[in-house]
DNA sequence: CCTTGACCCTGAAGCCACTTCAGGCTTTTC
DNA sequence: GAAAAGCCTGAAGTGGCTTCAGGGTCAAGG
């Protein structure tokens, strides 16, 4: 099959599965005799893995790493389990910064309930007024 | 003050405050004889600006108009209020996909307790499965 | 046979928010 | 007078793509 129908069975953009080869995630393809990418079922999985574990907020680097992986089927799994427990204290560690954020962000809100001029914008002095205060502290 | 004295008053790098002189985010600074950048505690003022509305995770484009909204005190918080509305939105928006991811990496992680080899390891065949692939029977 | 349009190719540049690097100037301190 | 600390510029690198410019290939229709 052609680079456009792997896209369209991936739902990944032409620009992104060359980008992806360029980057050693896809192996070079085969090519027609007009210079055309010819892919097979096994460059349609593989494609598939890919995007499931970008789908898990892995980088590249860590994809590429499990692809390493799972081509010495005899090794052990030891760091794909330690990539794993990273990525879940990433994932903690975001999630408990995006919490305080949504608090702060609401109070902020809360400062402005109907359009003010700029001058007495509540929302404005308070931004103003918690970089002075950071200001004080550090 | 010059601008090393700057960078430690407010943690912010030297490298980051020139480029954020360069996109017009500060003021260009007066000079020494020597071409030293000199600064004012007004700039002070306006970096720690900066900063706040940078760990409310604003984009410097929002920011920018953030500063040029309050460059005009008489004008209306309108666009301050919608840039909040919208933040809000994106960062709830972001921790539910978030609070998807933890419990997809969590439940992934359980498939493999001990380290195995990479061909019984529980993580990679799930994530395989997931993904649609079976390499063990290619 | 020719053209149109869909499809494909490459290499380079753009995006964001910085960071790093190479190479050189100024000022202070010993 | 020489080293060290501080500063300068412009360019390139980061990640994960996307977009662009300027082409080549191929099947169908006139």
């Amino acid at each position: 099959m052609q680079i456009g129908e792997l896209a369209r069975s991936t739902g990944v953009k032409i620009e992104t599965i060359r980008y992806y080869e360029r980057e050693q995630l896809l192996p070079v393809p085969q090519r027609t005799d007009g210079n055309y990418r010819l892919y097979s079922p096994r460059d349609v999985e593989q494609l598939r893995f890919i995007c499931y574990c970008r789908s898990l907020d892995m980088s590249l680097e860590e994809v590429r790493l499990l692809i390493g992986v799972l081509d010495t089927p005899s090794g052990s799994c030891l760091t794909v389990n330690a990539l794993l427990d990273e990525k879940i204290a990433e994932v903690d560690a975001r999630v408990n910064e995006l919490h305080k954020l949504q608090d702060q962000l609401r109070q902020l809100r809360g400062f402005c309930q109907q359009p003010d001029e700029v001058k007495t914008c509540g929302i404005l002095m308070e931004l103003n007024r918690s970089a002075g205060i950071d200001k004080a502290q550090i």
